[in-house]
DNA sequence: TGGCAGATTTTA
DNA sequence: AAAATCTGCCAA
């Protein structure tokens, strides 16, 4: 079930509570794989140094300033991605960033992704599945994500959000963000509490 | 124009 | 602990 247009219009704080729980989703030639979402942090334009749009639009954050529901795919230090769902007014450049899921559908086809160049000596994966998408890095490999998808739809994509069939009761925690050195003072993570997928820290 | 920090992950 | 390695910012 995909979400209206409405779902992501709201407060950027709100919707990175909102989407906990819901299901992301990529199609492609290789298969389907999903997760849910149990871990997202709140980048905002005001007031948040830590936030990429807080030094105005570049060629990397551009998508970030389109329509609340599209795509800010970033690379982050030379070799990984992250993914960001898209919020607040159009051409604001605030964000939800997807930190953690729990792998649902296609966990094979996610461990075939996420294997390494140099297979460690003696002990090479299989990951357990909470170490499979436990990072915003990692769940980007797993599902396949690549920056083609970088300012899509993510209500009628092949990398799009869909509401979660089942519904658990989990309690929301909060905290200051994971890998910054500003905005520390702020609590804009969220993730559901002792949820195993969550990542470290 | 060079150096470096950065919403990370893996390997030693 | 340190590497891998790209982008944007600022003069360390």
């Amino acid at each position: 079930m995909i979400p209206s247009p409405r779902f992501f219009t709201g407060p950027t704080e709100k919707l990175a509570q909102n989407l906990l729980g819901m299901l992301l989703v990529h199609e492609t030639s290789e298969g389907r794989v999903s997760g849910r979402i149990v871990e997202t942090e709140a980048y905002l334009f005001r007031n948040d140094p830590a936030c990429h749009a807080h030094r105005g639009m570049t060629k990397r954050n551009e998508a970030m300033f389109g329509r609340a529901g599209t795509s800010y795919i970033y690379l982050i230090y030379g070799m990984y991605h992250c993914f960001n769902v898209v919020s607040g007014k159009t051409g604001e450049g605030e964000a939800v960033l997807i930190r953690a899921l729990e792998p649902i559908e296609g966990l094979d086809l996610m461990q075939a992704r996420r294997r390494t160049k140099r297979p460690l000596q003696g002990k090479q994966p299989p990951y357990t599945p909470q170490a499979l998408c436990n990072g915003p890095g990692k769940l980007v490999i797993a599902l396949g994500i690549t920056p083609e998808s970088n300012g899509a739809c993510l209500r009628e994509s092949r990398l799009r959000i869909e509401k979660s069939g089942v519904r658990r009761n989990e309690s929301i925690d909060q905290s200051s963000r994971i890998g910054i050195t500003k905005g520390l003072d702020l609590p804009l993570r969220f993730y559901f509490r002792n949820n195993p997928f969550v990542s470290k820290r």
